[in-house]
DNA sequence: CATGAATGAGGATTCATTCAT
DNA sequence: CATGAATGAATCCTCATTCAT
């Protein structure tokens, strides 16, 4: 509709954005209906959602785009200025994990909606991201030789498989799997 | 109700949990109501479901027992009468890989109801089989030290995440995820 | 359909409705499905009562006749013989507050679909009866002027109350009940 | 979720309500459904009375609530300033037959609807208010002794007896039933 | 901008009934 | 006669969305 956003409609969106968020960690993706939302936003009526979205859809895709733009934010305030390759990659993952101890909720309402996204490119460009720090790797010699693009695929699956460990199981030992993901991409990696 | 069901109720039950696995696969489970589901399945109407299972959480349910049980008896199948651990590792995944190429559906049906599955006992007792076989790799001394349970979590994630990467992008070349696959295991698992 | 019933079919219509009135007392006519029905009975198929019985308001239909025979051969045994029209009333008020204490589900259902019931003449029946106790009474002189049918509608009325009354407090005491009803009745209606 | 009703809210809850009691009145509570409600209502969708009612049994209850409170009204009205507790009893039982007269269908939705009612607490505030009465009438020396509370029973039983027996017969002559009505109270409750 | 009432399509499920076996 | 599978209309209810105020 309106191409700028007033001050007001930034900060309700971002309102609605942040109960999304709380409803699908809590209750999942289908259980989260506009009702629910301005419940747990404490908005008066679901109109208020309509309005300052175009859609449902429209509502799930910020959320993503929110979530990415968080999640990558911090993991690149935790891998800035590293050089090295390796230290990239392991401070990746631990970031990674970071993130999800500290945004359980916005990890987990990233992996249920992944499926729902209607822009796939946003998922795309971490893969694409983590490729790039993988090619460098091989670049300068420290890695092996492999498919980047399918091993950041298989990196950030094991990430997501970890977020949806951790929703059936709380009680998982983050530091353990920490050790064990990070030990695992040294060695899927690293040049013998 | 009844204990056992009778040849009639077995195969409307099979044709019913057949018809959600297309639909689920080709539409996600959001979509995937009663009426889309009669209409695949070529039946009069939904009460034919309703009269065939308690209720849709039963249908879905029963989708994730019914792929859930191909996807083991497909995979038994590859590496039964294989003894050696890291072949049997190797087989696993190539069996796990080729299961997506031969039943696309299921597969892709199955990481999109598994946030949904009543039964979570179901989607755990993978991991607890694939558990075995790496502990039984530790004891022959062929593999590494490592956490059984959280490496069958990171190499079930990374086939799941295949799945996923292949509904986004049905060109990718499994030959290749494959190889890449298994040599990411064999690095990471293998003693060195 | 059928004009004659076989015994078979006899004995199944009373089975089912014996059932029906079970139900009913027990969760309500709202509640009383042929499929609840059914299973009460021990039926395997709702089929089964829709094959004995034109439709639902039949059966409804035959469980108020059921309980109206019964009520009013119970009734007619305990004031048969009797001549005196006051001690025919008082046998008569007993005789009623003793069937609900022996049959209380027959009592409870049959309160409960008085107003379901096609056939209104077999309630009527009922008041007809009274009404005719009442009258000869008021022609042998020893009950006062009243309107006869008006009389019965009350006295049955205070009947179907105390019913009612039963089902919401299953502890009141019926001894009592019976002799306050008795001395009601008698004050109300004989010649002073 | 809202203490309060707008007055929009009361206005619709309150036509809502007034055309279940005319469904209930005319086709039995069996009959009414929302879509019912709804025609008989003018409204475009059964989704309203959802909107407004939290479910079937709200409806239901605010029915209740609503014919208990005008009928209350309508006999306190009636009744109020009468002291001598004899004309108190009589102003009652001709106040209730005139609402009958005046409100036949709140009337005969009420005694439809008493099974169904989830606060049964409602009915039995009745009770409890004539059972004061009498009790009065025997502090002050002009009734016999009797159970007060059954006494109530019954004479409500009566009232009740006589809208159901309204519905069977139009016709009936409600001045000479009043009356009836009347002299059997008298008789059985005032001292010899 | 915000509100909450209204809309109407669509949701799963229950129901009495039919019918082939 | 009995069975149980099938039917499809009808049930209550939820949903995202619209709109007047």
């Amino acid at each position: 509709m309106r191409a700028n956003k007033t001050p007001t409609e930034q900060v309700r969106r971002a309102q609605i954005v942040a109960a999304a968020i709380e409803v699908i960690a809590r209750d999942g993706v289908a259980q989260a209906s506009f009702k629910v939302i301005a419940e747990q936003a404490g908005l008066s009526s679901t109109g208020l959602i309509s309005y300052h979205f175009a859609g449902k859809q429209d509502l799930i895709d910020e959320v993503g785009r929110e979530i990415l733009a968080r999640f990558t934010e911090f993991v690149l305030d935790r891998t800035d200025g590293v050089e090295e390759p390796t230290a990239v990659l392991r401070g990746f993952i631990a970031a990674n994990v970071d993130f999800l101890r500290t945004h359980r909720n916005h990890a987990s309402t990233l992996v249920r909606i992944k499926n729902d996204l209607a822009t796939v490119d946003l998922a795309r460009s971490d893969q694409a991201a983590l490729a790039a720090v993988l090619r460098q790797g091989q670049n300068s010699g420290v890695l092996r030789a492999f498919d980047p693009h399918l091993m950041a695929v298989f990196v950030l699956s094991i990430r997501d498989g970890l977020i949806r460990q951790l929703d059936l199981d709380p009680e998982l030992d983050l530091d353990a799997a920490t050790r064990e993901f990070t030990t695992l991409v040294d060695l899927a990696t690293r040049r013998t």
